[in-house]
DNA sequence: GGCTTATGCGCAG
DNA sequence: TGCGCCTAAGCCA
């Protein structure tokens, strides 16, 4: 599942594989003929993963750009490539590896200014270690619209999508409708803390897994895609609404409307007997 | 095997 | 606001 967390292992297994090496690249698809023509024969200098984006950055000032949207998916393998299958939009591979690129949003090839144009429209990415989160609180602080729908702004945050938003905030017992200037700088503040630690993890086993231990049995998250089910936490049927053309999850009782409680449960969630899961 | 739904985002209008 | 992308997991038969 495309968010920032896979993108970054994406970057990192990348690096492993093709960093230092000439590579070879086409597009049995041809839809990307032109680009793959630009990179094959280049030694890729790095791969890098900035929110949902992928860089790779090659000798001779080319830089490959990849947005996997919603639909978007590597594959890889090696050393025998097999036969194009299906729209194979790009091919890389070396001796010994093969990747393979099917269904992106995006994929092309761009100049240094162009990257630094994408660069410069994301908002911190919580798997960055420089990342500040007070650049995407200045966003919060200052804005009406609902607080679920600015944590999925990648002008405001880099790399959150639909299931990490969700899980947040139920996490935090923040209604999603909760207005960006109503969410404290102190609620911000854990809030960041906790979603650097469920992101690193997502990094690590290579999927979202945001329930508590005591709970995980049940289901790996707590509201996402759970429409109608009981909350995990108190029973109550888990609501589903559209946002932006996004469904959105949450318990509307351990979702209450605005701050007060919400401190409480972060420190029941953080205190729990399990918390050293995280 | 077929059907439904989806993690995202840019674009048309 | 709704569509296109055109893959794949999850579900049902």
């Amino acid at each position: 599942m495309p968010e920032g967390h896979t993108i970054y292992r994406h970057a990192r297994e990348h690096n492993r594989d093709l960093r230092g090496h000439m590579v070879r690249a086409d597009s049995p698809q041809g839809r990307f003929a032109a680009g793959a023509a630009l990179i094959d024969g280049r030694t890729l200098l790095r791969a890098e993963a900035v929110g949902k984006h992928l860089f790779h950055q090659y000798d001779g000032q080319v830089w490959l750009h990849v947005h996997l949207g919603l639909y978007g998916n590597w594959r890889t393998g090696g050393p025998a490539m097999p036969a194009p299958r299906g729209a194979l939009r790009l091919r890389l591979w070396t001796e010994q590896v093969w990747w393979e690129l099917r269904g992106a949003t995006a994929c092309e090839v761009l100049t240094r200014p162009e990257i630094t144009a994408i660069r410069n429209r994301l908002g911190p990415d919580p798997l960055r270690r420089n990342a500040d989160p007070e650049r995407a609180y200045t966003r919060i602080a200052r804005s009406r619209a609902p607080i679920a729908a600015l944590l999925m702004d990648q002008s405001v945050l880099a790399g959150v999508g639909n299931v990490y938003r969700a899980e947040l905030l139920f996490r935090h017992g923040i209604d999603p409708y909760c207005p960006g200037h109503e969410v404290t700088s102190e609620q911000w503040s854990v809030m960041w803390t906790d979603l650097v630690a469920l992101m690193r993890d997502g990094v690590r086993r290579g999927r979202i897994v945001t329930t508590e231990p005591a709970y995980r049995r049940r289901s790996r998250s707590y509201v996402y895609r759970r429409t109608g089910e009981p909350c995990l936490v108190c029973g109550t049927p888990v609501q589903t609404q559209v946002l932006l053309a996004r469904n959105l999850f949450w318990c509307p009782v351990c979702q209450p409307h605005r701050a007060t409680v919400i401190a409480d449960r972060a420190t029941e969630i953080e205190d729990g007997p399990e918390s050293g899961a995280w």
